[in-house]
DNA sequence: GATTGACATGTAAGAACTTACATGTCACTT
DNA sequence: AAGTGACATGTAAGTTCTTACATGTCAATC
C-alpha cells in the first residue's frame, strides 16, 4: 500500500509523470523515506491503472507512458494519509546491529561502532545536502499547509540521523572507557 | 540476512532454545528492532539447520524441537556483525506520512500530525516500560562487552522515539502558527 | 556510419514477509 | 470426564521486494 500512496503522492504534488520519472523521483526525493526500483514502480502502475486509481493520460516518445492521477486515486491517498496508523513492522538494521553488539568483545565491538558511525555521518551529509538543494526548487501544487513538499519527512530526517550519531559517538565513549 | 542473524543472536545470548521460544523472545525482546512471527521462523530454523549454523541438540514434550547454535553459526553471525555495512532500506510509513503531509489542507494535516504524536507516545511508553523491567533481568552468558544484551539498541530506540515525538509537537506547533 | 549512453519499459525468478489455516499435546480447572 | 488455554509446530496462499535479464529508442559523439 505504501509504494501506491507514494506513487499517488508524486502525482498529485507534481502533475503528471511517466513511471520513468517516477522512479527517478523516489531516488531524487523519496528514497530517504520509502524506497523502490522500477521493476516495482511499473507492475505497481500497471495494476493502479486497472484499479482506477490513475490513467494513461497520454503516450509520447520511445514508449513513454504518461500516468495521471484520477480523483479515485486522489481520494485513496486522502483517506490513507488520514485514518491509516503506520504499523510500522520495525525492520532496522543499524538497530538491529546494536542489540546483537554486546555478543562481541569490546575491541570488535567498537570497530562495529565505528562503521555505523561512518554510515550515519554519510547518510547525514547525504540529507543537509538534500536541505541546502532543496531552497532553490520550485514550490509544487498541491501544498496548501505552506510547507513545501517532502521538507517535513526531510527535517524528521535529518533529526533521526544526528539522534543516531549521537547515540554512536557516546556509545563508543562509554565502551572505550570500558576497554 | 537480519532473520537469521537475530536467530544466531538469541541463541548465543540465552543459550538453547525452541522455535516456540525463539518467537516469544522476538515478541518481547527484539520487536522493537526486528519482528518476525512463528510462521516465519519455522522455516528459517529448518533452513539453518541444513546450512549447518544450528543443529537440533534434544527433542522434547510436545514435539519440542531445542535448537542449538554450532560453531559455523557463531562464526557467520561475528562476520555479518563486524564487516555487514546496513543496507538501510528506507522504509519508514511515519516518515512517508510526513513527506505526503502538505498534500492535505492545515487543520486535516493538524489532525494526521496528532495521530503519529499519539501513536510515537505509545511506543514511547512501550519502550520506557522495557528500560524499567530489563533492570531485573539476569545477564545472559557471551556479553563480553559489560553491557545487557540489548540494552544499546534499547537506548537508541528511546532516543530515536523522542526524536521523533519532538519533531512532532515542533511541527503541530509551526503549523497551527499557520492556521 | 558506428558506437556510446541516457531514455524508457518491461519480465522472471527467487527471497522475505503476512495472514490464515490446520493439527495435536499437556496441565489445570470445572 | 469434558473443556479451556497455553504450549508447540507446521503449511499454504498471497503480497512485496530484490536482482538480474531482456529489449528497444533516440541524441550526440567519434
Amino acid at each position: 500500500m505504501s509504494l501506491r500512496m507514494a506513487l499517488l503522492g508524486l502525482l498529485t504534488a507534481y502533475g503528471p509523470a511517466s513511471g520513468y520519472d517516477l522512479a527517478k523521483s523516489f531516488e531524487r526525493s523519496v528514497a530517504h523515506v520509502w524506497q523502490a526500483g522500477h521493476s516495482q514502480i511499473y507492475p505497481e502502475l500497471a495494476k493502479m491503472t486497472a484499479d482506477g486509481l490513475v490513467t494513461v493520460e497520454a503516450e509520447g516518445a520511445r514508449g513513454r507512458k504518461i500516468y495521471a492521477i484520477t480523483p479515485e486515486g486522489g481520494a485513496e491517498l486522502r483517506a490513507w494519509l488520514i485514518s491509516h496508523d503506520p504499523t510500522g513492522p520495525a525492520r532496522n538494521e543499524v538497530a538491529l546491529q546494536a542489540f546483537l553488539l554486546p555478543l562481541l568483545d569490546p575491541g570488535e565491538a567498537l570497530a562495529v561502532l565505528e562503521r555505523l558511525r561512518a554510515y550515519t555521518e554519510r547518510k547525514l551529509a547525504e540529507l543537509e545536502a538534500l536541505h541546502a538543494v532543496k531552497h532553490a526548487s520550485p514550490v509544487p501544487e498541491g501544498a496548501t499547509t505552506g510547507v513545501r513538499f517532502g521538507n517535513l519527512a526531510l527535517d524528521l530526517g535529518i533529526r533521526q540521523t544526528r539522534t543516531t550519531l549521537a547515540w554512536a559517538n557516546d556509545t563508543i565513549a562509554a565502551i572505550g572507557r570500558r576497554a
